[in-house]
RNA sequence: GGAGGAAUGGCAGAGCGGUCGAAUGCGGCGGUCUUGAAAACCGUUGUUCUGCUUACGCGGAACCGGGGGUUCGAAUCCCUCUUCCUCCGCCA
């Protein structure tokens, strides 16, 4: 959410900046500003009224208390008039805050400075690579093939218990899986983030402040009993932990990781995209969560660039970084840079990370704040994450890329983590 | 799940219809003293909205778990939700 000062007093730059994200702010911010105005006016007259009414009844105190009672109903006979007044400004207040929010809520956070003019994935930058790419007979398998030669993912057994988009993971493969997991957390850790577990469901104000609602509801699972939602990524139970939170500066910056199974409804996404462990409804990812002062966000975002092409590089991946173009960006992003792992079978590059700095948007929603020094006023923190990283894609890469005639090898990395340097047929 | 009790400022803890944004203690910040520090003493100490000033500041409104009600007036009384504690039941 963007701030009420902002809009207020930069208005045209709010509209020109989210022209980039094909955003027509004109109409939004106009009524913003009117209401806004709207609601000091009568913001200060309820003031002035209830002011009156305070001390009116503050008279009446005295007045009882010096028995003279016939002048204290005199008085409570004034406030009659006073009360409605309060009454009407109160709720057309109320009325008035309501309808300033839900436009306020709908706007996208403002692209970066640095970031590109585009419509889509085709205009996105790519900012760097590296790894080498894979060289694979022409029959190479894609790794639904090997998942199930080898026996390590069951695309039909999730069926069975669940539905699609719920693979069981089994042998080699679920080791596998346990071994990224912990991979990844031993880096983000050794790298200075704390290791946190959260829940697995939050409520609805933590789904409110970091931007999943009320807009995205139909991507997350929804248990209506408790009215509880299964995380689509541990950002928002990690993010939230600082919800009206008050920081103190030398707690800055607040660095987390978190590994959770996500949970995506992924309504309306059908086709060859979601074949194997392309998309899946469950899956497992590792996070990473900052909480910055605002003049070095950009800084810690680098950093989390460079810590996330740091994990892609041990597991011997072919990779690119890629910059966001204003069109192909998220609602809540200021800067975002994904990764981009090569599957050399599908022969298609896979999105493995997503690394943002939000700058204060999800910070404003949250009321996630600190005191700097020489500001008496505490000020809205800057929050940024990414996936350090998501699994599925990056086994898929790791199928597909390392396939042998002997079996699947294992990067040297992860082999500590594995304990096998190969998955091979099981008889 | 059943029965009782509780929720107050960073923390501890008073207040149970008016002068209470709230005693007191601890902590924090500033100062006196000191070569320095501790101790002692003095002062200060939250958040939001808002008006004037916009460097500092001064004034108004709201906030005592959340929401609603009674009253001229609510931290204080009533209703409701949530959370925590004690006892019982069930359970990984």
């Amino acid at each position: 959410m963007l701030t009420l000062n902002l809009i207020r007093e930069k208005s045209d730059e709010v509209i020109r900046r989210l022209q980039l994200k094909y955003f027509d702010a004109r109409e939004p911010v106009k009524e913003i500003l009117a209401l806004d105005e709207e609601r000091r006016s009568t913001q200060s007259k309820l003031d002035g009224t209830q002011a009156e009414l305070n001390a009116i009844s503050k008279e009446i105190g005295g007045l009882l208390k010096a028995n003279r009672t016939e002048e204290a109903e005199a008085k409570k006979n004034m406030t009659a008039t006073l009360k409605k007044e309060i009454d009407t400004l109160a709720a057309s207040l109320a009325a008035n805050e309501t309808l300033l929010r839900n436009i306020l809520v709908k706007l996208p956070n403002l692209p970066s400075q640095y970031v590109p003019a585009g419509t889509g994935a085709e205009d996105n930058i790519v900012e760097r690579g590296g790894g080498a790419m894979p060289e694979l007979a022409a029959d190479a398998l894609p790794h639904w093939d090997l998942a199930r030669i080898y026996d390590i993912i069951d695309f039909e057994l999730g069926n069975k218990l669940t539905g699609a988009g719920f693979p069981v993971y089994k042998g080699q493969g679920a080791k596998l899986q346990r071994a990224l997991i912990s991979f990844f957390l031993d880096e983000n850790t050794n790298a200075g983030y704390l290791e946190v577990m959260p829940p697995l469901m939050v409520n609805e104000d933590s789904g409110f402040g970091t931007g999943q609602l009320p807009d995205k509801d139909a991507q997350m699972y929804h248990v209506t009993l408790d009215n509880f939602y299964l995380i689509p990524t541990a950002e928002v139970p990690v993010t939230n932990i600082y919800r009206d939170v008050i920081l103190d500066s030398k707690d800055l910056p607040v660095k987390n990781t978190a590994y959770t199974p996500c949970f995506r409804r992924e309504a309306g996404s059908y086709g060859k995209d979601v074949r194997g462990l392309n998309r899946l409804h469950q899956f497992d990812k590792v996070e990473i969560v900052q909480v910055q002062h605002p003049n070095k966000s950009y800084e810690a975002l680098d950093d989390m660039v460079r810590h996330v092409e740091g994990l892609v590089k041990k597991l011997e991946l072919p990779y690119r970084i890629v910059k966001l173009c204003g069109g192909d960006m998220s609602f809540t992003s200021a800067l975002t840079f994904d990764f981009e792992v090569f599957a050399g079978a599908q022969k298609r590059w896979l999105e493995v990370s997503s690394v943002s700095n939000f700058e204060s948007f999800q910070a404003n929603r949250l009321k996630l704040r600190f005191r700097d020094e020489g500001s008496k006023k505490p000020i809205l923190a800057h929050t940024l994450n990414g996936s350090a990283l998501a699994l599925p894609r990056i086994v898929a890469a790791l199928l597909e890329n390392n396939q042998t005639p002997e079996g699947i090898k294992i990067p040297e990395a992860l082999v500590p983590y594995t304990g096998f340097t190969i998955i091979e047929k099981r008889r």
